[in-house]
DNA sequence: ACGACACGGCACGGGCCGTGCCGTCGGTAG
DNA sequence: CTACCGACGGCACGGCCCGTGCCGTGTCGT
């Protein structure tokens, strides 16, 4: 066949990624050497280095390859439930290995690396966003959303508290604290409907 | 003096600590080496293993000496004004150099060692947690806010977006920004106050 | 004056970096 | 069938930094 050349050429390029993931989990990503990687997947540091210039978007491209197909949002007719849907399904992925760790680590390699933090927005968060805004765009359309809800606000107020508890005070993300994120959300905080704010 | 010992002992200490974090923000914290650390502040290797077991927890020390004192809560009875003032300080440190890109750096190695993860919360996120909780508690006795108000949740809901922007899409955090965090967290996103939900 | 101690300087073995070179192997073109 | 070619694995290299040992020095408490 005409294409046994690119077969080849994408048979190596997986077997470094789950080398890359397998070390990952093993030692952790802080750990994580090239040259074993190299090794792990029996294949000179050539190899890799042809592939991808640094760890870290060796890294991305490894732990995007997990792929998450299934985070997209259900259309129900009720958005918070759907909502919760999708919330409840990344935090499974999340909540234990290997996505968590993998994931954590991946942010980490972000705060150090811009190139690593355009492309984890470019090809992770942002379709993500999207997906999001076009459900909740749907749900103003048809009246569940009032039409001065804050769109674009939304997913950061809804992730950033997941965000928050994964990497910051790093406790377990339970079905509980994302009930408790939707009704502060979407039935609001305060006693009083129209603050002095 | 009898302290005269452990004043230099002193003197040391911060000098490391004042390079590391001029060598942080010249090269970025990824590039940062401990043996550039002791040169750069005149200083043995020794002297710096001395005193902390990893880079990681000497770059915590350092950042953290940089003292935010003034982060906390003021009392003016009006709960949403002054939770504006506390959040709108915490920005401007974050929002330019030196604290915003050595705190995200932090935060980074915080995904890599949980050391650095644990101390930071310990010493960082915990005390000023339990500030913005001591004032909420105060306006809900005063019964500025509902009795059945999630004490618990509102910290993570009110800095999760902020964290979220700084560490994920990097996007500025502005004055705007706070306000529509505000306006969702306590005034509701929900046209219907009471939802499905 | 003496002893204790932290220190700066130096050197070491070791790991990993990123890069050259070389011989091989498979697929392609003529 | 043969000659070419590109990607490959293996190896070696200089360089940086790690964490640790040793040695001579200066400064303090006794």
């Amino acid at each position: 066949m005409s294409d046994s050349r690119a077969s080849r050429h994408d048979n190596r390029t997986e077997a470094i990624m789950r080398a890359a993931l397998d070390l990952a989990l093993e030692l952790g990503y802080a750990k994580l050497s090239i040259e074993a990687v190299a090794t792990r997947a029996g294949v000179g540091k050539h190899t890799v280095y042809r592939r991808w210039s640094s760890r870290g978007l060796l890294f991305l491209d490894a732990v995007l390859s997990l792929n998450t197909e299934g985070l997209s949002h259900p259309n129900t007719g009720d958005v918070v439930a759907d909502l919760r849907e999708t919330m409840t399904r990344a935090v499974k992925l999340l909540a234990r290995p290997p996505w968590g760790p993998l994931y954590q680590a991946l942010i980490g390699e972000a705060q150090h690396d811009p190139e690593v933090a355009a492309a984890l927005n470019r090809r992770f968060i942002e379709p993500q966003t999207a997906d999001t805004l076009a459900r909740l765009k749907a749900a103003k359309e048809q009246g569940e959303l009032a039409p001065d809800f804050d769109l674009d606000l939304a997913f950061d107020v809804l992730s950033g508290p997941l965000y928050y508890r994964l990497l910051i005070t790093q406790q377990p993300i339970t079905h509980d604290y994302i009930d408790r994120v939707l009704q502060a959300v979407f039935a609001g905080m305060s006693p009083r409907p129209k603050t002095s704010y």
